[in-house]
DNA sequence: GAACCAAACTAACAGTCGTTAGTTTTGCAG
DNA sequence: CTGCAAAACTAACGACTGTTAGTTTGGTTC
């Protein structure tokens, strides 16, 4: 990808976050980059192409996480945490593109959308999968299975909201931390 | 509130959840109801004015649930058990109206912007009290405040997104059993 | 049945939307 | 220098935006 390109998507991503897919016009963006609205389609095709950017880059470092969380063969309390160590880290690194992720997926349209979909499903599914066995093994507490991916993927998923609000906070305390109070919650 | 106004902001919210605030016009809600668009002023001032109706009638009542909780003058953990079921309640209720709220707040605009952040910062104030208290008294783990009040409160306020999903289920159950797995994370 | 009013309508406003066509500028390779 | 291609520009397209003005409809009250 060319530098103007990414450098057309870092903005959007930025002004996205702020107004919402919907509320931020070509114009905008153009202005924000220092160019005219036409001349953004000298590298890119459309609008709906940069959400798509934004948004499967991330789901796609998602999915390659959980692949070699996988791979790792720990026991279902070790793939757990680092499913957790995965989530903070992707949040630091791009706060905004989760950001964006989380907030704007729906106006994704056609193959993106299915795609976007089908991965996100996958991934639920390879945790869930990973839960069970901790129940089976009985490291994990006998619940509902949803109830304990729903009340681990809920905090991870929206950690976006609350990093820029820790300014100066120690990441690796803080990841310490919250694995502690999220198996806290699973653990049996 | 007259009843073919609830029925234009009943209306409005079902299409903002499905398709944001921005991405729904005054003559696909129209459309939506049965009427043109320039009716719809008959009911309504603006189309601000439907999200205010939503967003801060949702907000009204979270406040005053928490007032309850206080005025309970319970143990801490208590006050947090009537804070999870407050919310539980109110997703069940209005699980629609939630959404919307969650997703749309940031398109208030001017003095109901300004009053929706206050309840919310209200909100998140009243319950930073309750968790101080708690770890003042030893019955809660003696953690950054702000990752209890986070790891708590996410989950909460994306009930909405899991709980479409779990058709058929038991409210108490779920009520009994989310709690245990919340309070399972941050007691000491 | 006349008067009234709430609630619907049609028509239009000025502005913005994403995108295309066609043209000019810019900067590098020969 | 010349030539070429990438990347900027202007102008415009048809569609859609929230909202207003003015008019007609339909039902209720004297």
């Amino acid at each position: 990808m060319s530098d103007r390109k990414q450098e057309i998507i870092d903005v959007a991503a930025a002004l996205i976050r702020k107004r919402g897919y919907t509320a931020v016009s070509m114009r905008m963006l153009a202005k924000g980059v220092g160019m005219k609205a036409a001349s953004l389609y000298n590298h890119i095709s459309s609008k709906q192409e940069i959400l798509e950017e934004i948004v499967l880059g991330i789901a796609q470092r998602f999915t390659d996480g959980m692949v070699a969380a996988q791979q790792s063969n720990d026991d279902p309390i070790a793939q757990i945490k680092q499913i957790i160590a995965l989530h903070i880290e992707l949040t630091l690194e791009s706060t905004t593109n989760m950001e964006v992720m989380q907030n704007n997926w729906m106006y994704l349209e056609g193959q993106s959308m299915a795609d976007y979909k089908k991965s996100r499903n996958a991934y639920e599914e390879d945790l869930r999968h990973i839960i069970k066995a901790g129940i089976a093994q009985g490291s994990i507490r006998d619940m509902n299975p949803e109830l304990l991916i729903y009340s681990l993927l809920s905090p991870l998923r929206y950690l976006y909201i609350w990093f820029p609000r820790q300014e100066g906070m120690d990441a690796e305390r803080l990841k310490e931390d919250l694995t502690s109070v999220l198996l806290g919650g699973i653990k049996s």
